[in-house]
RNA sequence: GCGGGGGUGGCAGAGCCUGGUCAAAUGCGCAGGACUUAAGAUCCUGUGGGUUAGUCCCUGCGAGGGUUCGAAUCCCUUCCCCCGCACCA
């Protein structure tokens, strides 16, 4: 058979019948399988196809379960690498982008992912871009947008500036240069407005998402409930505001530090004999906090400045420093500092020779400075802190607090580590910022009726905005007052197209608003959502703050996008992570054109659980590869199916036909975990299992038997299991075929435990021959034990203190020790579950029974008298090796 | 430092939630055999150690304890690895 063939034929057939095309139908139970839609490189990495196959096998299984399945591909098309082409081989953007989408398109469906193309998306077309400006504008109408002077991350490798959520160890995300702060005037969006929701609603996510994305997410939110303390300035009418989640330690306050940035330091330093020093010393950090900030306890670094505070519990003057351990970023950029309680402040009160003071004790101990080693951070009581003496330090925080604010020193507050989001761009490939400067105005939004604003063409790439280049572009006429005006040249950040991509998959076409009431409120949220873990911050909270501003325009009526998440492994080749600067990268091309597309889902969904890393490993393609080919010899002679009647079939055919239906029913419950190796695993068994015994089964239960396997690896290997179904004689495509169901009653456990018992048996007396070299005229089987019966009828009568007596002793006899289990399982099934016991049960009448069954196949298997013996009914020594179902064996 | 996830055979990877059907799925590797002139492909068998004709039995799931009739699985202690965040006051 050939692969590349047979693959293309299905791939065309599920096109030109557009199997996979969907329509909301509210009759219809949907499910919305999304994956996050990659950005147009060109070239699909091994990365996107663990990703794809993934979903694929999701929607595939979930279709094939009678759901209205939306399963749509799109591409995050805006971005920088399009303009570095542009620069660097003098490509528009547009083909540049366009010619990848083609790209990467062909290779997915040369996969044959069962997308519903119909709803393609590529976010830089003016059809989708111009409800980014729409959504823009309704946020800037609602006050969630603004233009200000701020310290922002500006990039010199792209040339542009960065959000928060973009810089990385004080590294750009993207090109890995070096991050550096400068004032600049830029668009944000106040996400913050929504911080506490964001946060809370992490809850409504819990076991849906994995742990470990909330946990980051709730880090990056940073809420930290603590304290405003404002210090008085000596000798001055000004005041410090600091920060602290332990109020506890006021009166142990000796000297106070602010971040070099904070711009009260230039005011108080001015004109004194401190500024000189202090400027040199700003200019170091600034420098250092640049090249340094990832090197690990580094000194702390920082100079008296030349002024003191008032501490407003004691009226204690302390000095104040700047430091480079303070950081403007977070709180007020001021510390109150305590360094017998925090371990930074201790650290740098041991460097200048700061004192220390004690204030919190253990109970019952008394702490002296001098012996400190570390600072002490654990729960205590208050000491030295007059009024206070004596408190649980817990206490102390609320008490002391409260008093700070009827004193009007401070108050209560809740500070967050998460920052508005700088949205604006200084590049070309974006969504233009719809968005005029007027100079009598002030910014005023392009009217919604003008949009979209569409970006030009005739630009110059090189230095600096192309967009600044346009002679077209800039001059326009102000909205409001009609008077000359320049338009906005800034983009938005990429990740505003990726906020709200899902919903515009659910009506693509829909001209009148970002995306169709109806439509959406039929497939959203996505029920199950699936990708990298690199977006657990930015991705995935950036689309749940705009659910969560679109719901508050009164257009969603949810509050989370995304119900289901799974953050799949990497992948990984020699045990490093695959990637293109260690040269250890396969690319899905080689191993779809070798083995064809099906092997490289097969492997791929076999190796690991989706969550795990998963390590590539090029023999393991190449089981998966014989594995279909496998599947294809079986499946080459079949003729067409045909019901059965279970009534009319031997045993053997029973015990295949339970087989099946064990299979089906495992197979179900383990890719509803998502534990698509382990069915792979079960499938495997049952094939096995299934062309060994070839010979022992009518064709019908055969045929029967295959068919449920393709079913069962339709998901997996669709292509394989079209061509094989067509082949078996079913109409239409197994890929919209039902899934199949069990029968309870066929899935015969207690006769699988008996097949092995057999099956083992025969290998036992297999080896016996082989090793005595003996030809047997006679071989006598001794089948299980009279110590079971002893304990049955104990049992019977539920004397469980007796049965359990009874097994104790038993234990003490080496003999018998292991059967203790069986004791143990049968006290259980009278005291627990009986019905979940039962399979493994086997009584002594049983086994007995169906060795006497099993007779006739034995003699004809070892060609001579077979004899099968009650093990307690015989005098022979061999006996007692027999236990339940592991008979004992002699030959003659 | 804080937070999260791990440590199972020659390797990858299930089993742990819900203790007993577990020396442990499946795949790879390795060894032996069948087929073949041979190789490959395919099929069969074996594959922790000791012992044994085979079963039984002993030992064994990072280390050490504990709970239990019974622990890879539950609890405690400890070591090691990976991944996030990080001078967050």
């Amino acid at each position: 058979m050939d692969i590349q063939k047979v693959e293309k034929k299905w791939q065309n057939k599920w096109a030109k019948e557009g199997i996979f095309k969907v329509k909301a139908e509210p009759k219809k139970k949907k499910f919305y399988c999304l994956e996050m839609f990659p950005y147009p490189s060109g070239k699909l990495h091994m990365g996107h196809m663990r990703n794809y196959s993934i979903g694929d096998c999701i929607a595939r299984f979930k279709r094939m379960q009678g759901y209205n399945v939306l399963y749509p591909m799109g591409y995050d098309a805006f971005g920088l690498p399009a303009e570095n082409a542009a620069i660097l081989q003098g490509i528009k953007p547009r083909d540049w982008t366009f010619k990848c989408m083609k790209d990467m398109e062909e290779q997915e469906r040369n996969i044959g992912f069962s997308y519903d193309w119909s709803r393609k998306i590529a976010t830089c077309t003016p059809e989708y871009y111009k409800w980014n400006q729409w959504i823009f504008i309704k946020m800037y109408e609602k006050g969630l947008v603004y233009k200000g002077k701020a310290p922002v991350n500006w990039c010199p490798g792209c040339n542009t500036v960065l959000a928060n959520e973009q810089v990385e160890n004080g590294k750009c995300w993207r090109c890995k240069s070096l991050v550096t702060q400068e004032m600049l005037e830029q668009w944000f969006i106040k996400i913050t407005d929504y911080t506490e929701e964001l946060l809370k609603d992490l809850k409504l996510l819990e076991n849906k998402w994995p742990e470990r994305v909330l946990i980051m997410q709730k880090n990056w939110i940073g809420k930290s409930k603590g304290t405003i303390i404002n210090f008085k300035i000596k000798n001055t009418n000004k005041t410090i505001s600091t920060f602290t989640t332990r109020p506890d330690t006021i009166f142990g306050i000796t000297y106070l530090v602010m971040a070099p940035e904070h711009p009260l330091v230039a005011e108080l330093v001015n004109g004194t004999k401190h500024e000189a020093e202090v400027k040199k010393f700003i200019e170091e950090v600034k420098h250092e906090s640049m090249l340094e900030r990832e090197s690990l306890n580094k000194d702390k670094k920082g100079i008296f400045i030349g002024c003191y505070i008032i501490n407003p519990a004691n009226g204690e003057e302390c000095p104040v420093y700047i430091a480079d351990y303070a950081v403007m970023g977070y709180g007020t950029g001021a510390v109150m500092a305590v360094p017998a309680h925090d371990q930074r402040d201790f650290e740098f009160a041991k460097k200048h020779e700061l004192p220390m003071k004690i204030v919190i004790t253990p109970k019952g101990k008394k702490l002296k400075s001098e012996d400190l080693k570390e600072a002490y951070t654990e729960p205590g009581v208050l000491v030295n802190s007059g009024k206070f003496n004596n408190l649980d330090n817990e206490k102390a925080k609320s008490l002391i607090t409260k008093w700070l604010q009827t004193e009007k020193f401070g108050k209560a507050t809740i500070q967050y580590k998460l920052r508005d989001w700088l949205i604006s761009r200084q590049r070309y490939w974006g969504t233009p910022i719809p968005f005029i400067n007027c100079e009598k105005c002030g910014t005023v939004p392009v009217p919604l009726n003008e949009l979209p604003v569409k970006l030009p063409d005739d630009v110059k790439f090189g230095k600096g905005n192309p967009l600044e280049t346009s002679k077209e572009y800039a001059s326009v006429k102000c909205p409001k007052c009609r008077g000359k005006a320049k338009r906005e040249t800034d983009t938005m950040d990429t990740f505003f197209d990726s906020s709200w991509y899902y919903l515009r998959y659910c009506s693509p076409e829909y001209d009148k608003a970002p995306f169709d009431l109806e439509k959406v409120k039929y497939w959203m949220p996505v029920d199950q959502y699936i990708g990298g873990i690199e977006h657990a911050v930015l991705h995935l909270l950036y689309s749940r703050f705009f659910t969560k501003f679109l719901r508050d325009i009164g257009l969603l009526k949810f509050d989370e996008p995304f119900s289901k998440l799974l953050a799949q492994g990497m992948i990984l080749k020699g045990g490093i992570k695959m990637s293109k600067s260690i040269g250890n990268i396969i690319e899905p091309r080689e191993i779809t054109e070798k083995y064809g597309a099906d092997t490289a889902r097969l492997f791929i969904l076999s190796a690991a659980l989706p969550e795990k890393e998963m390590e590539w490993n090029d023999k393991g393609v190449e089981a998966s590869y014989k594995f279909i080919k496998k599947l294809n010899t079986m499946g080459e002679d079949l003729g067409s199916v045909k019901e059965i009647s279970m009534k009319k079939l031997s045993n053997k055919e029973k015990n295949v036909a339970g087989k099946v239906h064990k299979t089906i029913r495992d197979v179900t419950k383990s890719i509803e975990d998502y534990e698509f190796n382990v069915a792979i695993s079960s499938i495997t068994i049952l094939v096995n299992n299934l062309s060994r015994k070839a010979e022992e089964v009518s064709r019908e239960v055969y045929n029967y038997a295959f068919n449920k396997i393709l079913l069962l690896l339709a998901p997996f290997t669709p292509h394989a299991c079209e061509e094989l179904w067509e082949k078996t004689g079913n109409k239409g495509f197994i890929s919209t075929a039902k899934w199949p169901d069990f029968d309870k009653e066929l899935i015969d456990e207690k006769a699988d435990v008996f097949e092995d018992v057999l099956e083992k048996t025969c290998k036992d007396i297999n080896n016996v021959i082989k090793l005595t070299g003996k030809e047997p005229e006679k071989i006598n089987l001794y089948v299980s034990n009279a110590w079971k019966y002893e304990l049955a009828d104990v049992i019977r009568k539920a004397d469980i203190s007796k049965v359990k007596e009874i097994i104790k002793e038993s234990m003490k006899k080496p003999k018998i020790k292991q059967n203790g289990n069986e004791a143990m399982k049968i006290i259980q099934a009278i005291s627990k579950d009986m019905s979940k016991l039962v399979p493994v049960k086997i009584t002594q009448k049983d086994e007995y029974e169906f060795f006497k069954e099993s007779e006739e196949y034995l003699k004809k298997m070892f060609n001579c008298e077979v004899q099968i013996i009650k093990a307690e009914e015989s005098n022979d020594n061999k006996a007692r090796s027999a236990l339940p179902g592991k008979p004992g064996i002699k030959i003659e």
